[in-house]
Order: structure tokens, then sequence, then C-alpha cells
DNA sequence: GTCTATACGAGGATAGAC
DNA sequence: GTCTATCCTCGTATAGAC
């Protein structure tokens, strides 16, 4: 990052700097995993992306596997430190909710591609990351906020474990789909920057809204 | 479906029958692409799970992409058939929202590979299967319903077109962590009829209460 | 209609020069 | 550290016997 990673030429030499190539290399992998998941990604296509050669994969990250891990551990790394210093606990229930629910769509706002990564990670590899992780927490969390707040009667009588699942779909499944929909007639694409903080506003409204006692 | 489609023998003669051998792929193709989506899912892999010989898919499909574009059609039948029967216009919006909300969760109950076969397809294939379909009208029937929810007065003011991808979310996600999330602490599979019936309850619940005027 | 055997191309991975 | 050239496995697709 701190010298110039476009082309590689400067003052007559080739520019040679091993972590900006790593950088670059995380980067369009991180692109192609998420669109492809682990084995319809190509590293020649990652490799075309970067400009660098394909070996350089190979050099830093061993092989395909090794790329690819390396991918889910930074993509994963913001969500899941925002969310560890979250401290909720003292918070009732329903503030402690809309807290966690704008820092998780913040995080991912920030990165839209890491609901697809973990989307292809799920469904191909049966999650097998999250069981070598201990970042997984992030589910429990949540059903412990709405365990807490279900035995307070702030929220209504539902089932905490379906609930945080449906709450998760309701914030994430917007970057899934995001991909396909692309834009919808007045050229509205729905990761600008508007559309990403209506999302997040509509995303919570609904939620907060459907667990809240009436 | 009408002969044993088990194995191959029946009075000293091997079996062939086009029509059951047509729907064995189908399905294990259904499952393939499910789980790995086009580019991922492996021919081979199909055909060691339907017994027969692998080079009957091209006999049948043409290659690869014919038997993918067959899976998806098939699968889609039962959804945009029942979506479309649904007469939903004469009703007031709360009760079209719960008839549809119904009718969708019923059919992917019924074939919980749906949601992830669609999720491949749009997220790897950018939807082009549903550009050439005219099946994609499922998204617009929502919007429908919360437009006219919204100017009734019968829901609260909302997005309806970024309301219904959160809603469809809530319904969906639940079927694409089913293969990550497997089952949890004391083995109740998140395929079971009884937590079907269970997500089916509680995402209309947590979807009506959120789009309703309080 | 169904099988076995095989051709052929795509893509992951390595060797070695610079 | 980076590149080019090459190897070799794996996977799609076809040929041809039964």
């Amino acid at each position: 990052m701190t010298r110039p990673k476009s082309k590689k030429i400067e003052n007559g030499k080739p520019v040679r700097d091993a972590e900006a190539t790593q950088a670059v290399i995380l980067t369009a992998a991180e692109e192609e995993f998420a669109q492809h998941g682990f084995t319809a990604a190509r590293t020649e296509a990652i490799a075309a992306k970067t400009g660098v050669a394909k070996s350089m994969i190979y050099y830093y990250f061993k092989d395909k596997e090794g790329l690819y891990w390396a991918v889910l551990k930074r993509s994963h790394a913001d969500l899941v430190q925002t969310l560890q210093k979250l401290e909720l606990e003292h918070l009732s229930p329903d503030i402690a909710l809309e807290n966690f629910l704008r820092a998780l769509l913040d995080c991912v706002s920030r990165n839209p591609k890491l609901p697809t990564i973990m989307f292809h990670e799920a469904v191909q590899n049966q999650g097998k990351y999250y069981k070598h992780s201990d970042s997984v927490s992030i589910d429990a969390a949540l059903i412990a906020i709405l365990e807490k707040g279900v035995s307070e009667g702030v929220f209504r009588q539902l089932d905490p474990f379906q609930s945080a699942i449906n709450i998760m779909g309701t914030c994430l499944f917007y970057f899934i789909g995001a991909g396909n929909i692309q834009q919808f007639p007045q050229g509205k694409r729905l990761l600008s920057k508007a559309m990403l903080e209506q999302h997040t506003q509509e995303a919570i409204a609904l939620i907060l809204a459907g667990v809240r006692q009436s």
C-alpha cells in the first residue's frame, strides 16, 4: 500500500514489494471467491485481475486453498472484531439489538462481498472454516439478545434460534441478490452509498418492529 | 417413475426407461447443483449418485449446461405455478401478504434445495436464467402487495422494493444456512418437518409484525 | 438406451531464468 | 520477488460396442 502498486517500473527498476503484491492478490481473490466460491474460482482469473503472474499466488499462499483461507480470514476479521467489542450486556434488549444490527450492517456495507463469501463457504464447503476458527459466535450473540428480550417481555414470544437466522437473512440477503438485481429501473445500484444506507434503515426498522412486544 | 428405477435387471433383461432415467439424473443433478453451483458441479458426481453411466447425461441433455437449465426449469416450475394462481388482488394487503408468504414457504419447504440453486444462479451466473425465463415476477408480486398496503395505511411507511428483498431474505436464508448449521445442540435438523413448520410460523410472524402499522 | 473406453482441453501447480 | 514456459491431473464430452 505504501508503494504505487499500479505498474512495475520505477526509476528504471521493476518495483518489488511483497506486502503490496500480497494485498493486491488478496483483493482480487476476494472478488473471485465471492462470485464463484472456492472450486469454481480460477487462479488464472485472479492473476489476470492483479496484473501479476499466476505463480505469485503459489509463491505467497502455497496453493489455491491457502489463498482461500487467507481471504476468509481477512474478510471476517473486521466483522468479528467489531462485534466482539460491542459490550451489549448492560443495555436493554431492544437497544442492544439495534446496536448489534447497526454494527453488522455497517461492516457488510463496507465489505459487501462478505455475505456471498460466507454463503459459498456455508453451502459448498459446509462451513468448515467456521469450525476451525472461533469466529462463529456471531449468531450466539444475537440469540442471547433475543432470549433476554423475550424473558424480559420487551420482545414478543418468539423462538430465539429461528429468529436469529431469520434476522440475519433480513440483513444479509440483500447483498447476495445485489449481484443479480444489479440495478432496478431508474439505475439505482444496490451497492451505492445511498442505497446501502437505506437498506440499513429498512432492515433495522423491519426487524425491530418484527420482534417488539405489541 | 412407473418402472422400478432402482437397478437394472428385470426378468433377465436390463431395464430401459427413458423417462425414469431422465428423472433420476435430474434429481441427482439438482442436489449437486444446489450444493456446488454450475461450474463447480461435477458431471461425474451426478452420474455416481444415479448409478447410470455418465454418458447418459449427454445423451439426454446434450451437455452440462443443458442439464443445468433443465434442473432450473424443473425446480422453479412448482414455485412459479403456485404463486401465479394465487389471486391476491381482492384481498386486503395483510391477508394477501400472509397468503403469499405461506405459499412461498410451503414451496421451498417441499423443495429446500431451491433457494441455494437460485442463489448460486444469482451470484455466480448473475441470474441469466431469470432474464431468459418469464418467471421472475415473484418479487414483483410482493412489491405490489407492499405498495398497496402502504398506500392503504395497513402497513407502516416502508420502501416496498427494499422491504421485498428483506422479506425474501427472512424466508429463504434459513435454507441456505441449513447445509451449514445442519443440527444444533439437541440434534434438531433444520430440514425436519417440525422445524420447517416452525420456520414457516416464525418467519410469517416476524414479517407481519414487521410491516404492520402500529 | 446403456455401457466402457478414450480423446481433448482447462486449469492447478512447479521449474528455472532473471 | 517476479516472470515465462511447462507439466500433469482432472473433468467434459464423444466414439463405438452391445
